[in-house]
DNA sequence: TTGAAAGCGCTAACAG
DNA sequence: CTGTTAGCGCTTTCAA
């Protein structure tokens, strides 16, 4: 067990806990045979000597502190805006706080068990950084049973006690509803990301949510999904635009899926925004690309990789309360790409 | 020791090079106390062992291979067009080949004697990527006679025996001097780079070989260094500017001091390239924002990371020969800020 | 400069 | 579920 750079000895903890290394030695593998008192006394000592080792010692280390952070792959992902800028916000703190960051790209869906692997295994890592969970949440209960310090960024554990700092997508999307909506337009619709991301899903919601108060009717058809991919997202826009009712503004979940909107639209002969307005979600740097200036919404991504490492910092030593829980507030940003609705 | 994912154990080594358990575990912590036949020997088991222990199991593995990645702080460097786009290549490369990446930001001019930590022990990792050097080869020549496979980036040792990729960086700036002169510009100038890097250094030598090559006479009044910073550009810009015969040309060694010496020039009253033209280095997509689309270089950065990774494995797995030696081809960028020169 | 022996920290195995 | 024992792999020590 490895706590703030620092090699705790099973036996100490052995000793300090009154039970033998054995125990400790199964309650830090994750065994399951363990009495449940026993355990606990063994966590509570931990927790402990997590303080006792680290506070004290600011600059006296001779092993620097590691962290894990986790990404999970998906298309794309290291051309992918999201995963570049939280991994520029993580190595940014990082650095400042001399912490040596080791990159797992896990994949998808699989059972990769990269706890016991010996590269993120307890011994040399001081806590671990998931970069988003997607539908693998075994990891993480693994985790957080072997009481190894966490976060979770970009998915947000409104009830359980773990530790999560994400953007308020909801929020977000309601404004960028409620900015549709200032501008006149009632025939929204939207081309959402991919559901199976809490980001993908959070945006329908408040979106969803937001027609609702305003008494709009959200017709079915009016909800694609583009996965946040390219392809999908242009066949969103085509149907969409297919339809006898066409509406007048759309919200793209992601700025590339934005580009591709606004590109489908130009390619039947529409006009960005006179005939019809598209706003995306991201403030990707790409968009000064874009042949009409994307009207979007900007996310402080890199600093919630930034926050993460300096909480989880805090965590360890002792100086942060857990849980943790963090919404972080995004910010519409008004180019051209959006116009008011002319009757 | 650790390679290719598999621990290698020194009671195995030691049998098959016919020495104690001791003589290898002194090897590989680098004492100095061993009989340089014994290290030889166990050196070269080891290299055996490790292209036997690799080769035959592309699958099997259970654990993930490690490779370290060594970055160089600089100011700002996660600001930083170039750590970024190095790191970018680097993680698309270990994704696809399933590789956790150990990355240290190091300080400095520093004695971090990093290899000796924990994180970064020949006992956790499989490899070594240095993504600079910048004037500790202390640590290179360790890892080199620790023998950990590693690959230098950005920086080209022509003669020694290290496996180095780089951008050809010579190259690229007799490139940009030929340009500028067949634009009809004689008086050229050039705000260098911080001449403690190769980059640096190189692309202020191709600049003076080029003009030398054509008999244009260069004063030294028109060598100004940057430091790759904003600030001493400017003052490198002014101080062109002010000379009685100024130039009428100017080659900044990064499309950051590029923009600077832009906007010095433009707030003189001077046009851009009208009076002055000016070209950069990098293709920094920020240079999207400059006030006159900027001339540039463009250089495979993020490729460069790539390869170090594909080769670095290959090397380990004993399908590549060493030394490895790569210099790679940039790219010239014309944009607006370079105009003939009108006599 | 060497290696036997002792020590250390961990875990697999097995008996209770 | 527990704890003893035995063993593993490495390093420190020390005498030669």
């Amino acid at each position: 067990m490895r706590i703030g750079g620092v090699k705790l000895q099973i036996s100490q903890i052995a000793k300090k806990a009154g039970v033998t290394s054995m125990v400790v030695s199964r309650v830090l593998q994750g065994m399951p045979t363990v009495k449940k008192a026993d355990r606990d006394r063994v966590e509570k000592v931990i927790g402990r000597m997590r303080m006792d080792t680290v506070s004290p010692f600011p600059a006296k280390r001779k092993t620097q502190k590691v962290f894990g952070l986790i990404v999970t792959r998906f298309e794309d992902i290291f051309h992918s805006f999201y995963a570049t800028e939280v991994i520029k916000g993580v190595f940014l703190a990082a650095s400042r706080l001399k912490i040596d960051v080791m990159v797992h790209i896990s994949e998808r869906q699989k059972h990769e068990d990269w706890l016991t692997s010996a590269s993120l295994s307890p011994e040399n890592i001081d806590g671990i950084l998931f970069a988003d969970i997607n539908s693998d949440l075994m990891q993480l209960k693994k985790v957080l049973a072997r009481k190894i310090p966490c976060i979770v960024l970009n998915n947000y554990f409104e009830k359980e006690p773990i530790n999560s700092i994400a953007i308020d997508n909801e929020k977000a999307a309601v404004d960028v509803c409620e900015f549709l909506v200032g501008l006149g337009h009632t025939r929204i619709a939207t081309i959402a990301g991919d559901l199976s991301t809490e980001a993908g899903r959070k945006r329908l919601e408040g979106f969803k949510s937001c027609m609702k108060s305003h008494n709009l009717r959200l017709s079915p058809r009016y909800i694609t999904t583009g996965h946040f991919l390219r392809s999908p997202a242009r066949k969103g826009m085509e149907s969409l635009l297919k339809l006898s009712e066409p509406p007048t503004a759309v919200f793209a979940a992601s700025d590339v899926m934005a580009m591709e909107a606004i590109d489908v639209a130009r390619r039947l002969g529409l006009h960005v925004p006179g005939d019809v307005s598209i706003i995306g979600f991201d403030d990707n740097p790409l968009c000064a690309y874009s042949p009409v200036p994307l009207s979007t919404v900007w996310q402080p991504i890199a600093e919630m990789g930034r926050m993460g490492v300096e909480f989880l910092n805090q965590i360890i030593s002792g100086k942060k309360k857990q849980p943790v829980k963090m919404l972080l507030d995004t910010k519409l940003i008004e180019r051209k790409s959006c116009g008011r609705l002319e009757h």
